[in-house]
DNA sequence: GATTGGATCAAGAACTATTCTAATTATTTC
DNA sequence: GAAATAATTAGAATAGTTCTTGATCCAATC
């Protein structure tokens, strides 16, 4: 009787994602963020993945974390020069970091509006990527 | 006849901004970054003042660079784990990044418009600071 | 003008998130 | 199933930044 945890893929998960093989540990690190949605650090994401996974390496974890961000399958978030979390919300999201509880929380842009509304760009500019990132506390009304 | 640098303070500096002692160091690294609005980063800072403190260290710099931007005379600016670059504009802004040219521009909000016009925030949301980050090109019409 | 105490600075060590290297293992291709 | 390719692992290396410690500066007091 073997109790180990194979490399065996998963039946619940696509073979692929965007052209990216989902391996067994893809598969972990993706399945976590996406039942997590608290945009853990690369090291969260190792912790929480030993139950799955027990040999699983933290450079592993940050090959996965990678491989998810170059295929768009994830997004990487840094607020300043902390580390990097990992959110699976693939939707365009800016973030509002709570100081009190510490906490992430996605938040969504208004539908209708557009940057240029809102920002001074200078004429003829391409967008290819926008970062919203906000810091304040949600206050007990 | 001496020609070395002194630490002196000079004439055209106040002794204090924002209850920070305007020391001979902080100084130049403000007086830089007026100067160069280019967003240097530490080392780039560094490496140019050199020319008025020849004998300043990577240590002092950082000092510096943490000290101004602790009092509010300056602004840390990071673009996902780039190294932090320091900006010297105070007015609430975002920062484009040209990937063409690496350079990076301010970019003022659209007076009259506020976040709450273009993001779905949660309610009773206390909003302390923002940081819009754009990455693109500017294309040659 | 000397003394003194706190602030600042300099040099290098230490830290930490991340990336790289090299060896092993797994998967795909032939 | 052998060979080629890709992924994983453990640990070393890297790089930006921070910390530590001793020296220096400086403003206030004697
Ligand atoms: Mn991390
Ligand atoms: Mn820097
Ligand atoms: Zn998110
Ligand atoms: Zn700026």
């Amino acid at each position: 009787m073997k109790t180990d945890t194979p490399n065996n893929h998963q039946p619940d998960m696509p073979e692929e994602i965007n052209g990216l093989r989902m391996t067994r540990q893809r598969q972990e690190v993706y399945r976590l963020l996406t039942r997590e949605r608290t945009h853990p650090t690369a090291n969260e994401v190792f912790m929480r993945i030993k139950e799955a996974l027990p040999n699983v390496s933290l450079a592993t974890v940050y090959n996965c974390l990678e491989a998810l961000v170059q295929h768009n399958v994830i997004r990487q978030v840094n607020f300043d020069r902390e580390p990097s979390r990992y959110c699976s919300n693939l939707d365009e999201h800016g973030h509002f970091h709570d100081e009190k509880t510490g906490k992430i929380h996605d938040v969504k842009f208004k539908s209708g509006v557009s940057l240029a509304d809102v920002l001074d760009l200078p004429p003829n500019t391409v967008i290819k990527d926008v970062e919203i990132t906000l810091r304040g506390q949600l206050s007990a009304s």
